[in-house]
DNA sequence: CAGATCACCTGCTTGC
DNA sequence: TGCAAGCAGGTGATCT
């Protein structure tokens, strides 16, 4: 590959020296690990996140905001992030923050994910947005997640009984298992590589519904800010 | 350790 | 129509 960086993640210094490193490099895998795509390359590893508007597209436009060209034998992958919240690093091996993230919700045993649940005592949503506890879960799925466990985003995680962490560790996985058969939401502009919508977000529950009626009791769907994130339930059905 | 606050950015929507 | 405020899919630093 060939490659041109305008990430304001990289220094000026270490941009040059990265399309330096990453000049005839081979892509030999590619890997998601939680929110980050790690590609593998024959030497060194490099490291996409994403942050809230960022877009990978393969043979994508090139723009004011795409930040990252890479130009491969065959097509060009470009990186576009508005927000410029994302990031691109190349490193020797797999970086600290990648390593460090915790399971795949779709790969943790139930009795795992009980047990490292019952040594939280944080509330339940910020520790489902935390990629240190379980990898991937943002925002939305966090919400979505807890409406369909009947969970209120503010309960406390080491105080839920056994058989609501067991409902919660359904829903989780029946969760995000619809999102991905319905490759993912596109709430305003999301695209996956290939430029393609998601549909997801058509089924939602609580997120983006404020005020409108629960789909299981009717009641207002509610908006509140739970660690300084918007954070949408049902106070009827979702309960500490 | 948990939580609050702020910071990084642009762009879209809402309300006056 | 214009302008300001508020909001957005994420993460990390710093302070209490």
């Amino acid at each position: 590959m060939s490659a041109q960086l305008r990430s304001r993640f990289v220094t000026p210094g270490d941009r040059e020296a990265m399309a330096r490193s990453l000049a005839g490099r081979r892509i030999e895998a590619i890997r998601r690990h939680g929110k980050f795509i790690v590609c593998q390359l024959d030497r060194g590893v490099l490291t996409i996140h994403l942050g809230m508007t960022g877009k990978l597209l393969l043979d994508g436009p090139e723009g004011t905001h795409s930040y990252g060209v890479f130009r491969l034998d065959r097509g060009t992958l470009v990186y576009d992030d508005p927000r410029q919240f994302g990031s691109i690093e190349y490193t020797d091996a797999l970086p600290a923050r990648v390593a460090d993230l915790g399971p795949e919700p779709l790969g943790i045993s139930l009795e795992d994910f009980l047990a490292r649940l019952k040594a939280r005592r944080t509330r339940i949503k910020p520790l489902l947005l935390d990629q240190g506890f379980v990898r991937g879960i943002g925002n939305i799925y966090a919400d979505e997640i807890l409406f369909r466990a009947r969970i209120h985003p503010r309960a406390v995680a080491s105080r839920l009984s056994r058989r609501r962490a067991m409902e919660l560790y359904a829903a989780m996985r029946e969760t995000l298992a619809l999102a991905i058969e319905h490759r993912g939401s596109s709430i305003s502009d999301y695209v996956d590589a290939a430029g393609e919508k998601g549909s997801f977000q058509l089924l939602h529950r609580v997120y983006g519904r404020e005020a409108k009626p629960c789909s299981e009791c009717g009641g207002p769907i509610r908006r509140i800010l739970v660690v300084q994130r918007g954070t949408h339930y049902c106070p009827r059905c979702q309960r500490s």
